[in-house]
DNA sequence: ACAACCTTTACGCAGCGTTACCGTTA
DNA sequence: CTAACGGTAACGCTGCGTAAAGGTTG
């Protein structure tokens, strides 16, 4: 039977030389060697093998599961070995999906923050979502909230940082105070994590809802000035505690941080 | 303001004290060191802008883009970024999609050619699709239709091992002889190849279309006895040439490749 | 002699995980 | 004193691409 020399059976197959020499070392086909000068050898079997490689490569599976299910599974096992990649195929469509819907949501937030910076506005409706808050105040990091808090950090693109501020930091010698942690939709955190687990953290806020839009470096007592007054002068008070999270960081040249925040209010 | 230490920052966030470490190499964070013992010190402020890290690296961003995302783009850039990674999704979507019918079908098509290994049958509806097939007779590598054969062998699992055996190696004194190539069903062809590119890879089978699973090392002369047996009886005889492609290769003990085959046939 | 092959060894890529070896802290 | 931290340097993982340094072929 004639043999092929690696560059041959690599320019036949579409891929380079040294993917063939890699696909020996990963013990994906064996080369027969010329005695003479130690060149490969390859024959036609090789190159059935080596398309069917590229066919299983190009379905995702690795070098180790394609050795496998060409020289070791019998049928049985590589149906095994395609039910498993479907279910993985499956799950990776999923979160992409999850994940498009969620970079489409990020962006438009960023573009709503940029543009409405600084706007205030009275929302009739409420607003409930998920609050997995630190318990001390400020960047408390040894809290007791602190695993539970990082357990749902690490979920996904849907966790995005979050605080609230107890509407007595605004009393008169009060020190700025905040409890910061992560926020996660109402809907999406009812899909994807344990109904009892997070029921501590379920905040619902009735309307009517104040809404601002806040650009700056450092949250600080005076970063809110704009908003009561806006709040005073339509005739509302704080109802509640104020929460917001982060939209949009840029610490080009400054440090600049757009937040959004909701505070419950009432008619004065 | 207090600082903190690696250690305690990665547990903050959920990530490794390497992570944090090479995300400084990376250029993502500058750390301030104690100057006495050179350790990390963090602030809040590195722990939001981790956060964010964090966040973009869920969405699926390279640390580098990261890098830029946080530290360089302005807004309008960072919506370009995200508009970009959209894309992205939709297409990596689109391509799991395919991927997932085509790891059923094949799955599918292993379990049938196991199964009915041996059996023949005539089916009365034809069937078409696109064979890029060498020229030359077996695995005639230099080819001239080669470079084109290549391009498609490389398009994806939509790429199949394919063969044509003209009837005339049948004949007395001729040498079993075949031409090796590439099938590419007809819907996802004209989907995704150039149509006058692949125009002239066409191949349309006019029923009826004896059909035959065969298991075997080699392919052979005697491979096809049963098969011309099984359409004499029937009442059929050859029109045209055989398409074959694999479906199943098995290295473990011995070399079993399953095909399937198509003749065209017409009554006696 | 020369290009165009072939050989092996080894480093680079992303994003860390995982030692190894040594100093610091509580 | 010791455990549990911190520091740096370096290798490992995947699937090759890309030299580098040398022999072979036509």
């Amino acid at each position: 039977m004639k043999k092929y020399t690696v560059g041959q059976m690599a320019k036949a197959l579409g891929v380079s030389s040294q993917t063939l020499r890699h696909y020996e070392k990963m013990g994906l086909i064996e080369s027969e060697r010329n005695e003479h000068n130690q060149y490969r050898e390859y024959s036609m079997r090789d190159n059935k093998i080596l398309m069917q490689t590229n066919l299983y490569r190009s379905m995702g599976f690795s070098l180790k599961e394609i050795r496998a299910l060409i020289k070791e599974y019998p049928e049985a096992q590589v149906q095994e070995a395609f039910a498993l990649r479907i279910q993985e195929v499956d799950q990776e469509i999923e979160q992409l999906q999850l994940l498009k819907n969620e970079l489409k949501e990020y962006a438009s937030a960023i573009h709503q923050a940029v543009l409405e910076e600084g706007k205030c506005w009275i929302d009739p409706a409420g607003h409930s979502f998920y609050a997995v808050l630190k318990k001390g105040s400020g960047f408390a990091i040894l809290d007791v909230a602190m695993e539970e808090l990082v357990k749902y950090q690490k979920k996904g693109p849907h966790i995005r940082q979050g605080f609230r501020i107890a509407m007595d930091t605004f009393q008169n010698d009060q020190p700025f105070d905040f409890q910061y942690g992560v926020f996660m939709k109402k809907n999406w955190a009812e899909k994807n994590c344990d109904a009892e687990e997070i029921a501590p953290y379920y905040v619902q806020l009735n309307g009517p809802l104040a809404h601002t839009y806040i650009k700056c470096t450092n949250l600080d007592k005076s970063t809110f000035d704009s908003f009561f007054q806006y709040i005073q002068q339509q005739g509302y008070q704080a109802d509640g505690d104020i929460y917001g999270h982060a939209v949009y960081m840029n610490c080009t040249e400054e440090d600049l941080n757009y937040f959004e925040f909701l505070l419950p209010v009432k008619e004065c």
